[in-house]
RNA sequence: GCCGGGGUCGCCUAGCCUGGUAGGGCGCCGGCCUGCUAAGCCGGUGGGGGAUAACCCCGCGCGGGUUCGAAUCCCGCCCCCGGCGCCA
């Protein structure tokens, strides 16, 4: 009955409970579905109308060709009769489509059956842990909320010192970055970060570029801004004004994220099952207004408008796709264990997800300051969401077999996030931050970059 | 940025000047034929509506306009190629 058609809108028609379901998880209005339908089946009503119109029409036009002037006259007039009705018609078809594509929008991917359900991210569900975490005295009832509260056991040494935020060890410890001169000559949220750490963050990028790499991924470095037309199919609606940068004067955005080039990459494409799952791993500058962000993470690097990213993003089959999203969240676990830095992956609660993503999975380091688990990763399968909207195919050989194709993404490394998660793991009561093993090849490279520790700057 | 040429159904290409509703080749899918393969023959191969029907609508880079009728004429934009300019 359908032909190419998103998911979503598949059981939006064929099974409308199935997904009044997914909006109740979702904790959305789920009478959102009827206001669909109803003008779903007025679209396409108005639409078998306008057609039948320009079918009387496009029948009377082939057939003044041959008429002799005195018939001609009158069916020309008949015609233009019809397309008075027709324009009629064609701007109620617009009204219908716009309404219709609006409600669309606010549509979201199906759930994977394993979302655990709630309405916030208490009903995160941690699906796995990873290294010995460093406790405060004072946080260890948090931790232990935090793991042995959510059925998990994690390996953990309580430490008697107070430790210190990576904020500060950035400015007062090491001093090798200034937010505050950074806020004046642009914005709060922006950094200068020097020496070492710069070092460091190319070392960064250069481990999870090395490791995805020879694992097949194929590097990509991708347009930094995007056409709205393209921001628009690859990310959500609130996106525009909560965190997309626009360039004044012209229909371009600042990415955020590789993701979003990467996803405009095959909009139009129709690919082969053979070639298929397509793995990227993307490098680029992020740029993030992070207006919904208000106060929170003001000090230090850990939220800022500006940072680089190594990105995994796949092309797969439909039936591939959650194999391929196990893929991707352990090529991340694999990252962070390399770099030593304890962590737990969640599974986002539903009523937390974002319409694209049919599951989550963030992994979370622990920082022993702030006695918290915090996101350094977010992998998610967004089925056909971005497909639908960039009309990117796969074409099955076996009868010719077109339909959309499965996008998914995840971070490898955000460089500034996973220098503060460094910092404040790593850091030696010395003052001194011990670099991690895996990166030191990467340093190597640079006579004047550190090998072993990163050393306080000297007033 | 300026001047010139161009963008047609996966790929190539005809049609554009002179408006009458997209033709051919390749590839691919399905069928016939064949001991098998090849060749050959027939049909299909952009999107939507409709009952996976009959049939119909839309589609020639994108968006407008003129016309009963636009791939074709007009306007704006995007992209590609060549030349000039500028530039890392």
């Amino acid at each position: 009955m359908f032909g190419l058609v998103w998911s979503t809108l598949k059981v939006l028609r064929e099974s409308p409970d199935v997904l009044r379901e997914v909006l109740r998880k979702r904790f959305m209005d789920v009478s959102l579905v009827d206001k669909f339908l109803e003008l779903d089946k007025e679209w396409r009503r108005v639409q078998t109308e306008l057609n039948k119109l320009r079918h009387q029409h496009n029948v009377l036009s082939s057939r003044v060709a041959g008429l002799p002037p005195e018939e001609r006259e009158k069916v020309v007039t008949e015609a233009k009769e019809l397309l008075g009705r027709i324009s009629e018609m064609e701007k109620r078809l617009e009204e219908v489509e716009r309404d219709r594509k609006a409600l669309l929008d606010r549509m979201p991917s199906l759930l994977h059956e394993s979302v655990p359900v709630g309405p916030d991210e208490s009903f995160n569900v941690v699906v796995s842990v990873w290294g010995r975490a460093r406790v405060q005295q004072a946080h260890l009832s948090d931790f232990l909320a935090e793991t042995e509260g959510k059925g998990v056991k994690m390996d953990y040494e309580v430490v008697e010192k107070d430790l210190t935020g990576h904020a500060d060890i950035l400015e007062y410890v090491l001093r090798l970055g200034d937010t505050v001169k950074a806020g004046e000559v642009a914005a709060s949220r922006f950094y200068y970060l020097f020496d070492d750490l710069v070092w460091l963050d190319l070392a960064l990028l250069s481990y999870a570029m090395d490791y995805l790499t020879s694992r097949g991924f194929r590097l990509v470095l991708p347009p930094y801004m995007l056409r709205g037309k393209y921001m628009g199919a690859v990310e959500e609606f609130t996106a525009f004004k909560d965190a997309l940068y626009k360039i004044d004067g012209e229909d371009l955005y600042l990415i955020a994220t590789a993701e979003h080039p990467l996803a405009a990459l095959h909009a139009g494409d129709t690919i082969p099952e053979e070639e298929l799952p397509k793995l990227y791993v993307g490098v680029s500058p992020c740029f993030r207004k992070e207006a919904g962000a208000a106060s929170r993470d003001i000090k230090g690097i850990f939220r800022v408008h500006q940072f680089h990213k190594v990105e995994q993003f796949a092309y797969t089959m439909p039936e591939q796709s959650w194999e391929v999203f196990h893929l991707l969240i352990r090529n991340a676990e694999e990252l962070y264990k390399g770099l030593e830095i304890p962590y737990r992956v969640v599974n986002i609660a539903s009523g937390e997800l974002n319409l694209r993503a049919s599951m989550k999975y963030d992994l979370e380091a622990w920082y022993p300051a702030q006695g918290k688990f915090r996101e350094l990763v977010s992998c998610s399968n967004v089925l056909d969401w971005q497909a639908y909207r960039l009309n990117v195919r796969y074409l099955r050989r076996k009868g010719m077999v077109k339909d959309y194709l499965h996008m998914l993404n995840s971070t490898a490394i955000a460089s500034t996030r996973t220098i503060t998660a460094i910092l404040e793991n790593h850091q030696n009561d010395d003052g001194t931050v011990t670099v991690p093993n895996v990166l030191r090849k990467y340093l190597e490279a640079f006579s004047r970059a550190p090998k072993d520790y990163i050393h306080p700057v000297r007033k």
